[in-house]
RNA sequence: CGCGGGGUAGAGCAGUCUGGUAGCUCGUCGGGCUCAUAACCCGGAGGUCGUGUGGUUCAAAUCCCACCCCCGCAACCA
């Protein structure tokens, strides 16, 4: 019998920069995906790789002072170096700068204009200069480039263009004939609804304002763009249309794309198009997965708040942060990730669940059985129970594997750890240690601790598609070795490992980590890390808090008085606020700053008394809208019980701005 | 009325398609145990499921309607 392929592929990254976490969640759960399906027979083909052109890379490659080639070397080694630091075990990694590639996307190009798919055009729209990039109407912002923020003229360049109107009617059928096409299935909805529902445009496919991309062979003025290059990507790798057809052959039409929900568009309309342009199968499925935000926000460069995860797997181990990233959300909607989190998934989850269970498992068969896996006797009830558990837990497993539900998968592998912890305080291994051998007692633990080995074992080989490298240390422990007894099939069926086998206490699997610690660590790893910076604040708080308590209540310690930065600001104009009765606008300086307050002093001061005063501003309160005007802080007054109010001003001359401590 | 996603216990989420006692993890409080990585096990407290004393229904977190708030997308940021 032939044995059943699985290709999976993971978008090919742009490396303008380096990665970040998003775009390893997204390689880990292909390669998560890719190992589960080998695990279980398949023969797998698992493809990744960085798409190299574009004038975003020309660009940083100028201003790098180095040739775009050189660039993209630099930044493609570095992603090469994190996926195997990630134990990423793709099967092939193609780069679209390769001869492989681009020879095939220029007859990919040829013969779409030969079949007139493709035809020359004009593309009209916005043009920046400065940028030398052309924009529509609807990319403007506020009329100006959406780039540089500059003015734009109306302008046209020759490009060429798609008919991608022509295939619509097909893909929607397609589309709605396939349910499983795009998943999840509201992103199909999205699609319907956004895009194709309302009319296709023909699509511009080349450029003349860069050249760092695959000529066009017939015009070489133009590139062509994006979207023939960097998709076809997923056929080239295979050797679609060369003399070698092997791979192409064994492996078309991919089982899925796995891309991100931002590309879900150019992956279930551009691309399904340009293959049935070309004549090409469909690939089965396009799985547009959520996005990693941080403390609730997108990541991104600009809010500086961009996880590196070669900090993270350097620091904990790679299978933890793969763990994490697969067990703490659900692939298909946005997941929000934060150092808290993933220490405590670590913690609890890794070491004290599993770590432990492997830990006090062989701690135990060393104690009472020197080191050798007992022979199970009879079964009881309880160890009944818990062998089923066991004996359901692979198919359930897998079937959420197979649906890209790694979070309910981990959560279902958990739950047999939890029974077996439970298990041990039921049965009580160290009551029944005391008895002597050859009693019904000693008897009962050898069936106890053989019954925790092997679930041990079976919790090993379903762990290894997420986390590679911990299932080897816990076949050490327990004494055997990679082969028959860590295959899928030794799943069937309870009892394979055999008894005699010599376990062997090692370090512990996951060191529990001190979480207030190791995030003050972290700070100055993520230095932007708003989130682990709140939380540590907090902690701190409920410590010298909790001291606070001591000595009376509703004190504070200095830390808390210098979170409110004061300064003193000199009173340059007030006018009063229209339609309001209190308040009043003030400008103050501050030396090297201006500010402009809006305080609810009107019935307490007369604007023209106060240019030349010396306040008290909270320089650090967070800008809020008083009746439509901003107000950048807050003028320190004191009132008594008639109501008297009166500013807070400093003894004598002060420099503008001096810090109030 | 541009499109999509979301609003469920202190935090992070599942449940919504296929209406029927509101669930998981962490935290918290109390108890147990001592094999184990101060880990493990048991129990408790904590929610008017964004709002509308809205509609449908014997029954609504779930279906329908209106509104509010948050996030994202709007032709290459995974």
């Amino acid at each position: 019998m032939k044995q059943p392929t699985y290709y999976i592929t993971t978008p090919i990254y742009y490396p303008s920069n380096n990665l970040h976490i998003g775009n390893a969640y997204c390689t880990v759960a292909a390669d998560s995906m890719a190992r589960f399906q080998k695990l279980t027979g398949k023969d797998v083909r698992f493809l990744t790789g960085p798409d190299e052109h574009g004038q975003k890379i020309e660009r940083n490659a100028l201003s790098a002072g180095v040739t775009p080639q050189a660039f993209v070397d630099k930044i493609v080694a570095g992603i090469r170096d994190l996926w195997k630091l990630m134990d990423i075990g793709y099967d092939d990694f193609i780069r679209t700068t390769e001869p492989r590639h681009e020879k095939q996307v220029q007859r990919i190009f040829t013969r779409l204009y030969e079949q007139g798919d493709i035809y020359k055009g004009r593309y009209e729209g916005w043009y920046c200069t400065p940028c030398e990039s052309f924009w529509l109407d609807r990319q403007l912002v506020d009329g100006k480039c959406p780039d540089c923020g500059r003015a734009v003229e109306q302008a046209s360049e020759e490009s060429y263009f798609f008919r991608l109107s022509k295939y619509a009617d097909r893909l929607i059928e397609h589309i709605r004939t396939h349910p499983e096409f795009i998943q999840p299935v509201s992103r199909a909805n999205e699609m319907l609804q956004n895009f194709l529902l309302p009319g296709l445009e023909d699509l511009s496919v080349t450029r003349t304002s860069f050249s760092w991309g695959i000529p066009v062979p017939f015009d070489e003025k133009h590139v062509i763009y994006v979207w023939i290059d960097a998709l076809s990507n997923y056929i080239t790798a295979l050797g679609y249309e060369t003399d070698d057809k092997t791979l192409y052959e064994k492996y078309w039409p991919a089982d899925v794309h796995l891309v991100g929900k931002e590309i879900v568009r150019f992956h279930t309309i551009i691309w399904p198009i340009m293959l049935m342009a070309l004549g090409v199968p469909l690939p089965k499925q396009i799985f547009g997965h959520g996005w990693l935000t941080f403390d609730g926000d997108k990541m991104s460069k600009s809010k500086g708040n961009v996880i590196d995860p070669v900090v993270l797997c350097e620091r904990y181990g790679s299978d933890s942060i793969r763990y994490f990233l697969m067990r703490e959300m659900a692939l298909g909607s946005d997941g929000n990730f934060s150092n808290e989190g993933l220490l405590t998934r670590m913690n609890s989850d890794l070491a004290n669940d599993l770590g432990n269970l492997v830990s006090r498992t062989v701690a135990m068969i060393e104690k009472y059985f020197g080191s050798e896996v007992p022979a199970p006797g009879a079964y009881q009830d309880i160890d009944r129970r818990l062998i089923a558990i066991a004996e359901a837990l692979p198919g359930k497993a897998a079937g959420h594997m197979e649906e890209f539900r790694f979070s309910v998968a981990l959560a279902e592998i958990w739950k047999l750890v939890g029974e077996c912890n439970r298990y041990i305080d039921q049965t009580k291994p160290w009551v029944l240690g005391r008895a002597a051998v050859g009693t019904e007692e000693h008897e009962r633990l050898k069936s106890v601790l053989y019954v925790l080995a092997e679930c041990s074992r079976i919790v090993a080989i379903l762990i290894g598609p997420v986390m590679p490298r911990t299932p080897e240390r816990i076949y050490r422990q327990i004494g055997i070795c990679e082969g028959e007894l860590t295959s899928w099939r030794s799943l069937l069926g309870f009892g394979k490992l055999p008894a005699g086998s010599a376990v062997q206490k090692g370090e512990a699997l996951f060191p529990r980590i001190d979480i207030v610690k190791e995030l003050e660590a972290l700070v100055d790893f993520l230095p932007q890390d708003k989130a682990t910076k709140a939380l540590l604040e907090k902690a701190k708080i409920d410590e010298k808090g909790a001291a606070a308590d001591e000595d009376g209540a509703g004190l504070i310690a200095i830390d808390d008085f210098h979170k409110v930065k004061l300064r003193v600001a000199r009173v340059l104009s007030a006018e009063k606020v229209e339609k309001s009765d209190k308040l009043l606008k003030i400008s103050v300086t501050l030396g090297d700053e201006q500010r402009t307050v809006v305080s609810g002093i009107a019935q307490h001061y007369r604007p023209e008394e106060l240019p030349g005063k010396r306040v008290i501003l909270v320089a650090n309160l967070k800008p809020a809208k008083l009746r439509g005007i901003v107000s950048e802080g807050m003028l320190l007054a004191a009132e008594d019980e008639k109501g008297v109010l009166r500013l807070v001003t400093v003894d004598g001359e002060l420099g503008d701005g001096a810090h109030v401590s």
